[in-house]
DNA sequence: AAAAAAATTGCAAGCGCTTACAATTTGCCC
DNA sequence: GGGCAAATTGTAAGCGCTTGCAATTTTTTT
């Protein structure tokens, strides 16, 4: 009789169905190689004493977890959310487990938490962005962990990644923007250091000032991290510069609400006296008022093929191939024309 | 010379600096029993090989993992965003590391993630509210992993918890919508069964009602999942019933923020023609326009205190204390007084 | 300087599971 | 019924690390 306070084991599951604890691993494991009144017997048991089988051992057996690890920058908004929950869905159909932490933002927590996971025996890593110390990735390819990036595309980077075109997509928005006039532009940026994302979409406004004949030095841009009070808070100070923008635009959505609480502090009508844009589309871009014009990201899609990659790259040992995403930008009501100036505020 | 290709382990560090295994061990666990300079020669030889102890090795042989596993129902919103992270800072900060995971609302669904939290070594685990199989409880006690219940408080209930009084807070923020006159009231609630927060606040709203001289049982009730569609779907319904509703309580912000786009949808003007009340006070509240009247719940003290409390009944080995944290309600200008009605919509 | 106490280190037995390989059974065909 | 291939099951060697206990070294005491 085991003892009832320590959890059975497979071999407890053996002696009670009377076959070697091989044949219950099998049970477990691939079903059909059994046959099915030894099946029988073993499941039997393995109900009768509730068994579980303990996952280290498997691991450190078998040297494969079946569990992905995914480090985000943030939890806090719903910026990876809808991608994450994707990425999820696609790996737990193929029989994975997602292992999420986040970085906080910060390289150091991310390479941390790159070794915690592989340590942990993840099979494969996803990553978002490719700004990081290469030595990571010497670290995975010696760890024989594949890793992917997503939220980011680049074909020269030595990691594979399922992604957008930041700079693209960005450039494409601001494009609209200045279409509409606007001369007077801002940016309210997340931290660039360490983040290719932030840099790229702050490029992309800069190749559009540049096409619409604007100089791009003269973007007005504030670096802050991401939060609503942040936007906010950037706002208000771009807005005491003259000449003052008659667009702001943002590097996401949740700096872009923070932008738009920052105009209703100041008691500026948005669109009226000042456009607002942000980056994402997520669900706070429709949320607020008015509607955020915004980049479209093709958020679950974009999770559900990072899953299938990062899977075929584990399961077929080969490199992984990227893949660039199509962005759309998602007009709403906070972009409008620029205003007619009181001259005396330039 | 070890295989470059497999990652070093303790043995290879030992041989390098001319230690037993034991010693190495030592000195990642416990540092301070080995002498100095042996110390210092272990430490080389780990550098030198880029040593990472093999987590599911070191799980299995010391029956610790230092690893907490929780089980939240959504990671979709921020609701449970905002205590997760003071949990999981707290629990860092006692050298333990988080596991989060996302039962999507289903019940079947946590079952399965107890038990695989379980399986991969939690030393213990974060459960969200008391409503769940007793035989889960049963799995945690014979397997001997304590377990905390979070965002819900309940004396009576088996498993320890850290929480708030969700029906005595829901009943005072209804106390000042009675107050302001209201006496048609609907609600739009999560879905109630397997969750006890949702059940507590509509039971809140009745209590309320029975002290203001209503009828309990004329509550209008709309239940529906947790998403913003939702919430503006069942808001356009309850509005259409007569007599219309004066005010629309919602069983959380995110319903809420639902409901006020299903008044935007209709027309109606907010808090001027019906006023709408969140609950969870996250950050969506203030975002929105009008601002959530809303009942604030403190939750990174909630999960700083679950945090603490977990890891001793871990270390202590003892039964968990529940506490029960004080709620406010958060008057914003969603909620407004009864407006003068035209007769003929009665 | 020897003895005793304290601090370090090594030995070796697992932890629970997978899996190559060997042994045994089963199913079929003549 | 015998013989062979195929299917099933068992044997046992690890996987990499921790830890009780014993052996050794260092420090302290007398």
């Amino acid at each position: 009789m085991p003892d009832p306070h320590t959890p059975p084991t497979l071999e407890d599951v053996a002696r009670r169905a009377g076959v070697s604890t091989a044949t219950v691993s099998r049970c477990v494991n691939d079903p059909k190689v059994v046959r099915a009144p030894t099946r029988e017997r073993v499941e039997a048991a393995i109900r009768e004493l509730g068994y579980t089988p303990n996952f280290a051992a498997r691991v450190m057996a078998a040297k494969r977890s079946f569990t992905i690890g995914a480090i985000i920058p943030t939890m806090e908004n719903a910026i990876f959310a809808r991608g994450l929950q994707a990425f999820q869905e696609e790996l737990h159909r193929r029989g994975y487990t997602l292992l999420v932490s986040s970085s906080a933002y910060r390289a150091e927590a991310e390479a941390e938490q790159i070794r915690t996971l592989v340590a942990r025996g993840a099979d494969g890593l996803l990553l978002i962005g490719h700004d990081r110390d290469p030595d990571l990735l010497d670290y995975l390819d010696r760890q024989r962990v594949p890793a992917l990036v997503a939220w980011s595309h680049d074909d020269t980077a030595r990691a594979p990644s399922i992604g957008f075109d930041n700079r693209a997509a960005m450039h494409a928005l601001a494009d609209r923007v200045i279409a509409l006039g606007h001369r007077d532009i801002a940016m309210i940026s997340g931290i660039c250091h360490h983040n290719d994302r932030a840099r790229m979409r702050v490029a992309g406004v800069r190749d559009a000032m540049a096409d619409g004949g604007l100089d791009p030095q003269s973007l007005r841009l504030a670096e802050v991290p991401y939060g609503i009070e942040d936007g906010a808070g950037a706002f208000r100070d771009l807005m005491a510069r003259r000449p003052t923008p008659s667009a702001v635009l943002c590097g996401n959505d949740v700096l872009a609400a923070g932008a738009l609480r920052g105009a209703g502090q100041l008691g500026l009508e948005v669109p009226e006296q000042v456009s607002i844009t942000g980056f994402d589309d997520i669900e706070l871009a429709r949320l607020v008022t008015p509607g955020l014009t915004t980049v479209h990201v093709p958020h679950r899609e974009m999770g559900r093929l990072a899953a299938q990659e990062l899977v075929a790259m584990i399961e077929e040992q080969r490199p992984g191939v990227s893949q660039c995403l199509a962005t759309t930008v998602r007009l709403r009501a906070s972009l409008g024309p620029v205003p007619v100036r009181d001259p005396d505020t330039r």
